[in-house]
DNA sequence: GAGGCCATGTAACATGTTACATGATTGT
DNA sequence: ACAATCATGTAACATGTTACATGGCCTC
């Protein structure tokens, strides 16, 4: 149920509209937590209910701007210090590579090569958007730093993992490749 | 929709019932496709309306064994080649960091230092596992292996990501607690 | 006055979790 | 006969996705 916390978090220091709220979303946490237009709009509604932000002020087009509480900063923070249990990850990778010998070889070898591109392609991306922070030493640039260096190493593993799986496979190939050749 | 390819997977070289494919389950896929008891059987009802899997035969207590058919198979095939869309991750420890600055510089650390262990222990809890794999090397075992190498990559870059993430944090702390003292 | 953005919402559906319900069979 | 295990299922709820609906305001 986090995507309330997320939601609080970003109205610490600045009240905000569902709209305001959607953009910020897009432009910073999408990616560690995406959310779509509907869930915003409703778990807005959902912390008004329960008391945890206000709508503070009503705008031209049926805009209401959101306000954090006292209770919702309690919250915010309660959940800050609460335990962060680690989540199951599910991984669709994963699960084809655990059937990966119902695979051809070709398939095999395809499936880690684009994981591998992926991962590369992810890495440059974060390195442009690192590149991009600059040398600024706010606050929120240093935690926007250590989750960027998260994304980064991240990608790195999956790159030089999926290499090496890669290579993994490769003698069952050779073994595959020479027996018709032999018999 | 992968727990369907998940299922399809496990009764390529074995009919099996519910019961039995949710035993394999916790004890192979569990940690890279979670799935409960209540979710097996309704898509295993659905998977034989869908003509995946036929009911073979049944047994003692109500016991219905699946076995995979012609089209099942042709399934999970298109599925192993079809490409591997890269999954938005949710994660909450990354949520916490975006929101790093509001938490106590304790409580930062905490964090921290908490996925830290984590991370530690899951590496010794795979390492022992790879190490109960054994010599082996049959294509299952290869399989296994590979999966199993990401999830000990991926262990080894948190806890290494942990390390350096508090480090980067300590800065902060010492100007914070340096500051009292020179006044 | 038209197109683009601002702004919020609903409905239908898919997926996933927890808890509960029910009962047969097997081994001791 | 009792407990453990086999075996399948339903109900309620939470979360998340996609598509659609509706309309106001602003700028050119």
């Amino acid at each position: 149920m986090s995507l309330r916390h997320a939601l609080l978090g970003l109205l610490v220091d600045r009240s905000a509209s569902g709209y305001d709220l959607m953009k910020l979303f897009d432009t910073s946490l999408a990616h560690v937590w995406p959310a779509t237009q509907s869930q915003m709009y409703g778990e807005l509604n959902r912390l008004a209910s329960a008391g945890l932000v206000d709508v503070s002020a009503q705008g031209p087009r049926g805009r209401k701007e959101y306000t954090l509480t006292d209770k919702g900063r309690e919250e915010l923070a309660r959940w800050l210090a609460a335990p962060t249990p680690p989540q199951p990850r599910r991984s669709e990778l994963l699960l084809k590579v655990f059937f990966l010998d119902l695979a051809t070889g070709d398939q095999a070898r395809a499936i880690l090569g684009e994981r591998e591109r992926q991962a590369v392609a992810e890495h440059e991306r974060l390195s442009a958007l690192r590149a991009a922070l600059g040398g600024d030493d706010g606050p929120l640039t240093v935690n926007g730093r250590i989750g960027l260096e998260y994304g980064l190493r991240l990608a790195e593993m999956e790159r030089d993992w999926a290499r090496w799986a890669a290579a993994q496979l490769a003698p069952r190939e050779e073994v595959a490749a020479a027996a018709p050749g032999e018999s």
